[in-house]
DNA sequence: AAAAAAAGAATGAACGTTCATTTTTACATA
DNA sequence: TATGTAAAAATGAACGTTCATTCTTTTTTT
């Protein structure tokens, strides 16, 4: 039980110091040092809590994909209409790539770099299973077209992982009226026409 | 005259060490040492190329995004209409992911961490303008949706660099009727319904 | 007062870059 | 064509720094 007494909260402070550091700067950029500083941490302290650095990154990670998949699903259930579960999730999916924005990046930056072991990108992975539950549903009512899940995903969901970035990067900001168009660019290129 | 002498041979060889590197280890975990062996080349001979490892990784990353554009525009031209002229660019941009599918996953990875320079990235969206005047026309004809740049970007094109990616992962393979079928999503995206 | 947690300082390896030197090239002269 | 030479290109070794991790000691908790 001794992990158990250990403080949560440092624990935390270590991840979300992580987040931030790696945003601005690249994982093999910001050194350990750096990381225990702003989480008001010694070095030594980290290593408590984490094997290595690899292991911090990839628990990260994790993380923070949780989340993003458990906030995505909280409020969709199976008795909905695809049309109504595509559209929830859409956009709950766009509310948390908006208000944890941090959070969004660090998981662009992971899925399109190695630094992420293979291991923990396949945990990563899994949770996105109700998502393909719904499109299997939508495909035997007709209503999704029948395409693989990857492509669904990559013409309805992804965007939204481009289009945050491009914000981050200050070229344009994102508002309602862009996200109503957005979500029916993406029911669009997903949907059975007629 | 002098630079013109040296051989444009090691310089390429450079760049394209750069490239193979980086995609596998990310752009911290590749010391120039690698990056000289792999070009078969001195360490201190990178520096008569290029300024430092920064100079290196930004002018690869304009080399690499200046051929990617000028392979996706090389046989479209403005007499087309919008719906071949879409589709043709359509085609090349995937030809070119498939094809040089090292290249188009530095360029994902260039596009989603903190690695380039801001200046060097603002010099790689400028090679996108023929898309945007396609879009701007058809916005005109009534034929593409009246939705801002970077949104039509990020349905019609970004998706496949999340496909190339999924691919390159061994999660799932791309084949042509994929490639059909994610062209009509992209179209259905963007295109005014009727 | 024993055990757990945390700390700062220390360590050794790895890295980007530079330095001193050697090798290659270009070309003028014979 | 052959030879000499100065400049350019290329090199391997070395330098100083930074970093991930560990070690020893101190502080906190039970």
């Amino acid at each position: 039980m001794a992990k158990l007494q250990k403080s949560i909260d440092k624990r935390n402070a270590l991840v979300k110091a992580t987040i931030e550091l790696v945003n601005n700067n690249g994982f093999h950029a910001t050194p350990m040092s750096k990381i225990a500083k702003m989480a008001k941490v010694s070095p030594a302290t980290i290593y408590l809590y984490f094997e290595n650095k690899q292991d911090l990154v990839n628990q990260t990670y994790i993380e923070v994909k949780a989340q993003y998949t458990s906030y995505a699903f909280e409020t969709y259930n199976e008795t909905m209409s695809v049309e109504e579960g595509f559209k929830l999730i859409w956009n709950r999916i766009a509310d948390f790539k908006l208000k944890e924005c941090e959070n969004a990046m660090f998981l662009a930056q992971c899925d399109n770099t190695p630094m992420i072991d293979e291991e923990s990108r396949q945990e990563g992975i899994k949770h996105l299973q109700p998502l393909l539950d719904l499109w299997e549903r939508g495909r035997k009512e007709g209503i999704i077209k029948p395409l693989s899940d990857y492509l669904l995903y990559a013409y309805a969901i992804n965007p939204l992982s481009f289009l945050m970035i491009i914000q981050k990067r200050g070229v344009f900001t994102l508002d309602k009226t862009h996200l109503e168009e957005a979500y029916q660019s993406a029911w669009s290129s997903i949907k059975v026409c007629q």
